[in-house]
DNA sequence: GCGACTTTGTGCACACGTTCACAAACATCT
DNA sequence: AGATGTTTGTGAACGTGTGCACAAAGTCGC
């Protein structure tokens, strides 16, 4: 603990939150070759203002070069670290449906300090069959499976009904990280981290305000129409 | 409008977010034949605190009453109208990997005011095959199939680098209201709302959580190995 | 009808997040 | 070296969201 002049703790949330989209966008510059960025430059490839930007990079230390701007391989090396992608996460996935299917095969994790290591379903159907290179086990060997391969995050895409009790089991065996797909609230004990990811509850919010923008078209379309 | 005693305007943003939570969680209720919450029961199923709840539900309007509680149908049906859950949205996915799949056979839209109208993809493989009693439309054909069939919510379920281009084309025919699933960020005009799903960012900000956790371990552990 | 009890709706204080605006710190050019 | 220009890092102001605590408004029992 002594080269470290990092903060370190104290990183909002609301930061954190935004580092991955910006790991993302470093990451495409320097694919493109890219080797210096401003603020400016990186808060438009991450759709963020430029102070937002340089306010949650604030947060993690003090990356740049003031005249010059960010060294695209050095933030996005630290960035990688601070959120933990330096280490590759042992993730298992309860669940192949058409949405586990995807996230097995999703290719963004394994590049990404991710590596699928477990395919868990109930369906006697579905266990024994290859996806992504990996063979679906038994949700039944979920515990032996958590353990023996010391899985880290456990991702549930399995229906609502089944969702608490395979987190109970998750959490029973030392899973602390969760990602929840089904629609449903899941209780945990304290120190374990639930985020959930709904479909539906992306599209009512879209809804939301589709339908506050066919409002306005509606209270204005009178005005228009004197007009025809 | 004159018998409309909601607030209607300002509901804010974080508010909007947790309706849709509230709403699966009444839905439950009365699937399960409640008829009547308290603030205390509703927000411990939508993982919330009750005095959130009454205030979020404060913005809708005054659906309950004090000493009882609110009645379970009366309120998810103002929840639902006030989301713009009565219309029927017509909904386009194009990209049809195992997430656009994946989007195409969910349930959950289909019973809470959502119509998938149109699939569309790139690949001619792809293309005329049947997906969930639908058969898989030509990109190519977009514009037609958005005109024609009212498309008012447009998916995005294609690699990121076709993202944009399909965004744009969207948004050249009317549509204001995009879901995009691919990883990166899309530029609109305004008055065009955009959310994104990224499978990875969300496994990033759990990994950020469970690294700290460790990190913590780690520092106490010393202290635990005393006694061994 | 009236008192006891329950639960909502909300004013207020506080915490968190965002934006502005600028001094500090570097590069470059003369 | 000094003047000029650029871009970071950050204090300070502002806005949004959360939690507390309680008055208001109802039910229920007698």
């Amino acid at each position: 603990m002594i080269a470290d002049p990092a903060a370190r703790r104290d990183v909002p949330d609301a930061t954190v939150a935004r580092l991955p989209e910006y790991l993302r966008a470093l990451t495409d510059l320097a694919g493109r070759g890219v080797a210096s960025v401003s603020s400016e430059e990186l808060a438009t490839a991450a759709g963020v203002r430029s102070a937002k930007l340089r306010k949650d990079l604030s947060h993690l230390g003090s990356y740049g070069v003031r005249g010059v701007g960010y060294e695209v391989e050095v933030l996005a090396h630290e960035i990688s670290r601070q959120l933990g992608l330096a280490q590759n996460w042992p993730v298992a996935i309860v669940g192949l449906g058409y949405l586990g299917h995807a996230l097995a095969t999703y290719s963004g994790f394994a590049n990404r300090g991710f590596h699928v290591v477990a395919l868990l379903d109930r369906d006697p159907e579905v266990v024994g069959k290859e996806i992504a290179g990996m063979i679906v086990g038994s949700v039944d060997d979920l515990e032996q499976v958590v353990t023996g391969r010391g899985v880290a995050i456990g991702v549930i895409a399995t229906p609502a009904a089944s969702a608490q009790e395979v987190c109970d089991r998750f959490v029973a065996v030392g899973v602390r990280s969760v990602l929840n797909f089904a629609p449903c609230v899941l209780s945990v004990p304290q120190g374990v981290d639930v985020r959930k990811v709904d479909l539906a509850t992306e599209l009512q919010i879209l809804a939301f305000h589709e339908q506050r923008k066919t409002e306005s078209v509606r209270e204005i379309r009178p005005l228009l129409e004197v007009s025809p």
